[in-house]
RNA sequence: GGGCGUGUAGCUCAGUUGGUUAGAGCACCGCUCUUACAAAGCGGUGGUCGGGGGUUCGAGUCCCUCCGCGCCCA
């Protein structure tokens, strides 16, 4: 008994909370709920915008399948929001959940087995059958709205569950959805405002229209798809001799719409036709020869008619030369009914009737037939590959059809505002620096303003009314608009103002608008929504203008640009100063990874097998903006890092590694140059992530790590020991626990588990609560030493390393003495730290050779056994 | 067709304003059961830097040209 009293050492070890066997499992959920309880990730708005580092982050699409590019992009942003936190920056990291849209419609169609019919009433009992039915139940917009939203809950419960187990660091009280009433409200707030300016505004105009899901399709929907094509060559008489002009068409079905031929001004061939007239074959009807610059004298014969509206150009031209309107496809994609009646001739109504009400496809297929018996056309259609027009998540070609819509000026037909966006794009801080072209070409490139209503349902309502006159017509001039404080407003089931509902649709009363926003008019405020815009001016007073846009490169031109136009428009200023953005997800054999080409990984499963430190590990190896090869070989990498730290941590700490002591006690050079060392790669982590490249300062971090642990421990191990005196131990104790310290803080972003539990074991709170390490002062502790000393004392240790790999003996074999022949630089760095590196190497006696190369030789002892 | 990016070891990638014999990890080969770590450690092999031309005392790096790949826009 009372010798155990008597003996200190026997006492506490110094870190009692150290396990025996350090382990990654089960680390994930630990810290996810710690971190919860403790509130590491909240908000602290009691700072004010200079304290305060923002993110507008994207909120995913929920109703769309978890992929690896989630994983992959979002820890970028958290490596970066993690950092700042470290630097003392109260960091707003919200997270968003876009559920507007076509995908979401359509999922709650199948899942539910219902459809939408905005003509009917709000059904408050409605209750959707348990089984979807044969045929779709047809309900009110309000009531699919919710079906829509009780089927997105499920779908963000596991966005979310995945962001936890990934260890994303946002703050789970600021959590918005794009289609929940504050978004609802900042939507039609500021849709209400750009009215006001008149910068929203509507008109009747030849817009892009997808068949399939009967809406309106802006340009930057559009992608233009390699398709099969034929051009007909047909023939048009002259008026004044009867000579054919031949034409090459693709579109054939759409010669009733015909309004004139085009031809290049500068082309001699069809000079002297300016100015005359030809006839339309089968329907006979005079249109004019007119000419444009966009006509392309090597397309074809060089001449093409125009029709109303074949494609883009014909718009162009229609509008540019101010040619008749002649529609003949209707909102359904088929022939009009009706025969127009600019179309007069006996056979050219037989013609016409023979397509009417037919898709283009068999219109198509009938016009040719006739154009064939009558001679009008010349040979068979020969075949093209050509692009075609398609709404991106659409499948059949767009069709153009004139039609009422709503537009929020971007700068698309108003040269100024054009000017001002353009150079909005130049004040972006862009991560990488190039992708600030893509916006320029895109804002540039723009060629007409924002179209912004959508005939779907499941969106935003615009908000105006409009008052019928006595015959019940709308009159859409004066559009009747809620006041703010009304807001949200849904215009199908509430009714303006001055009216009740029993005037809905009665003459005199009022109609509301049918339309929603497009999915962009409302990401584009997700600054405003986050952020707390017109509703707590508390917040958005310390968030806004945020810190950074994250996103990928492919929705630079939508959502990137529309944020711009709305904060230019609303707040004359930037959304945000940064915008970094990510790169794809490569497989191995260099395809963009996607579901159809069935090489989609689950990354839930990616992280039950890696573990989250690992895979973070690995996305974060990708650069910004950089695309990215999946490669299960770095999250292998990546678990050897996290358990290399545990070990290592675990290791350093056994040998009493502490914190407490001031720079008088860093005695040895070897120690000095090591934090010197340190110190360089504090500055470079440091300015990478400052630069937002996490990339950078992860290897940084990781070159440090590995040398420190294969090196630096080995040369400090005797000493700490004992070895050379109780000073000399102390010196060596504290350098190993500033460094610990240090490499856990440097990798913290990274590898957020495994960084915070070695941190529990040893510090208190959580070592993402702790702050970012700063150069200065581990400098103080390593006085003046030279930081490339350690490294000319690795490389010499390497070689006489190598002395006993080359002998195939142990490196705990002793050296009774060893000759080093290397430059007088590295003889000078290593004799400082001579005895460590002797001791380290188990060299009795070292020779020091001046020379031009690196290279060892020894004396081996080897016992006898 | 136009724009941007990219091409460095078998694979994944670093290579700062042009400056000694081009680096790292994985893989591979060899060694060492060493007391933090054998799912580990130590040592090593491996590249005419996509091809060609040019500027320069000197080019992976700058210029021209061609080729491959990716994305964006037509």
């Amino acid at each position: 008994m009372s010798e155990l009293v008597e003996c200190p050492l026997m006492e506490q070890p110094l870190y009692p909370l150290m396990p025996e066997k350090p382990t990654l499992d089960g680390v994930e959920q630990r810290f996810v709920d710690r971190w919860q309880e403790q509130g590491v990730y909240r908000f602290d708005r009691s700072r004010d915008r200079s304290g305060v580092f923002s993110i507008d982050t994207p909120p995913p699409t929920v109703s769309g399948s978890l992929h690896v590019g989630h994983v992959f992009s979002y820890t970028h942003t958290d490596c970066i929001a993690r950092y700042q936190r470290m630097t003392g920056k109260s960091v707003f990291y919200p997270m968003g959940w876009d559920d507007n849209g076509l995908p979401t419609e359509r999922r709650v169609q199948n899942y539910f087995g219902v459809r939408c019919d905005p003509s009917l009433p709000y059904d408050p009992n409605f209750e959707p059958p348990a089984e979807p039915g044969k045929n779709q139940i047809a309900i009110s917009r309000r009531n699919f709205v919710e079906l829509c939203e009780r089927l997105t809950v499920e779908d963000e419960k596991a966005f979310e569950e995945l962001w936890r187990r990934l260890g994303i660091s946002v703050d789970w009280d600021h959590t918005y959805q794009t289609i929940d009433s504050n978004a609802r409200s900042a939507s039609q707030r500021a849709f209400l405002r750009n009215l006001a300016r008149g910068e929203a505004y509507q008109s009747e105009a030849p817009t892009l229209w997808d068949v399939t899901f009967q809406t309106a399709v802006a340009q930057a929907e559009l992608e233009d798809r390699e398709r099969e094509g034929a051009y007909h060559r047909v023939g048009f008489k002259r008026t004044d001799n009867g000579e054919p002009i031949f034409i090459e068409t693709t579109r054939p079905e759409m010669l009733p719409a015909c309004v004139a031929l085009v031809a290049n001004p500068d082309d001699p061939r069809y000079q002297p036709l300016f100015g005359k007239t030809v006839k339309t074959p089968v329907f006979g009807v005079e249109v004019p020869v007119v000419a444009h610059r966009l006509a392309d004298p090597e397309k074809g014969s060089g001449i093409a008619m125009i029709c109303t509206f074949g494609d883009v150009t014909d718009v162009i031209w229609w509008r540019e030369l101010q040619l008749d309107t002649r529609p003949i496809i209707g909102w359904d994609g088929r022939i009009l009914r009706e025969t127009p009646h600019w179309i007069t001739s006996e056979a050219g109504i037989a013609g016409y009737e023979a397509m009417a009400g037919n898709t283009v496809h068999t219109a198509r297929e009938r016009l040719v037939g006739l154009l064939q018996d009558s001679g009008d056309m010349v040979g068979e259609a020969r075949k093209i590959m050509h692009p075609v027009k398609f709404f991106e998540k659409g499948d059949k070609p767009l069709e153009i059809v004139t039609t009422r819509q709503w537009y929020i000026k971007n700068g698309g037909r108003d040269l100024d505002l054009r000017t001002e966006l353009v150079e909005r794009g130049r004040q972006i801080n862009w991560h990488p620096d190039h992708m600030g072209v893509r916006y320029n070409n895109w804002v540039e490139g723009l060629t007409g303003d924002w179209l912004i209503s959508r005939q779907r349902f499941f969106g935003v309502p615009i908000p105006v009314w409009y008052p019928l006159d006595e015959d019940s017509n709308p009159i859409y001039d004066s559009p009747i608009v809620p006041s703010e404080d009304q807001l949200p407003v849904d215009p199908a089931a509430d009714a303006p103002s001055g009216y009740t509902n029993a005037q809905r649709g009665v003459a005199g009363g009022f109609i509301g608008d049918p339309d929603v926003m497009d999915t962009w008019a409302t990401s584009s405020l997700t600054p405003q929504i986050a952020g707390g815009w017109e509703r707590d001016n508390d917040l958005w007073s310390r968030v806004f203008p945020f810190n950074v846009r994250p996103q990928a490169h492919e929705i630079i031109r939508t959502w990137l640009f529309s944020t711009v136009v709305r904060a230019h428009l609303e707040e004359g200023v930037l959304p945000w100063s940064d915008a970094s953005i990510s790169g794809w997800i490569l497989d191995p054999d260099r395809k963009k990874m996607s579901k159809s080409k069935g090489n989609v990984v689950t990354p839930m499963g990616l992280l039950d097998e890696h573990g989250s430190d690992a895979v973070r590990y690995w996305a974060a190896s990708g650069r910004p903006g950089t695309d990215t090869a999946f490669d299960v070989g770095q999250m292998k990498i990546g678990r050897r890092l996290a358990i290399k730290v545990l070990n290592a941590s675990k290791f350093a700490l056994s040998l009493e590694a502490i914190t407490e002591g001031s720079p008088a006690d860093i005695t040895e050079p070897l120690d000095r140059a090591m934090l010197a060392q340190l110190a360089v790669v504090v500055d470079e982590a440091t300015a990478a992530f400052e630069a937002f490249n996490y990339t950078k300062a992860l290897e940084a971090a990781e070159q440090f790590f590995w040398q420190f642990c294969d090196d630096y421990v080995e040369l400090v191990k005797d000493r700490v020991y004992g070895g050379s005196g109780d000073a000399a131990a102390k010196s060596g104790k504290l350098a190993l626990g500033i460094a610990t310290e240090t490499y856990l803080k440097l990798f913290a972003p990274f590898l957020p588990f495994v960084t915070d539990e070695v941190w529990s074991w040893w510090q208190t709170g959580s070592v993402h609560a702790s702050t970012w390490p700063v150069s200065a002062d581990i400098r103080a502790f390593a006085a003046d030493a030279d930081p490339s000393v350690i490294g000319h004392v690795s490389n010499v240790l390497s070689q006489l390393r190598k002395v006993k790999s080359d002998a195939q003996v142990s490196m705990r074999t002793e050296m009774s003495s060893a000759t080093i022949t290397a430059p007088s630089a590295v003889i000078a760095a290593a004799k400082t730290v001579e005895k460590d590196l002797l001791t380290a190497a188990r060299v009795h006696a070292a020779n020091w050779v001046e020379g031009t190369e690196l290279s060892a030789t020894g004396e081996l002892i080897i016992e006898a056994k």
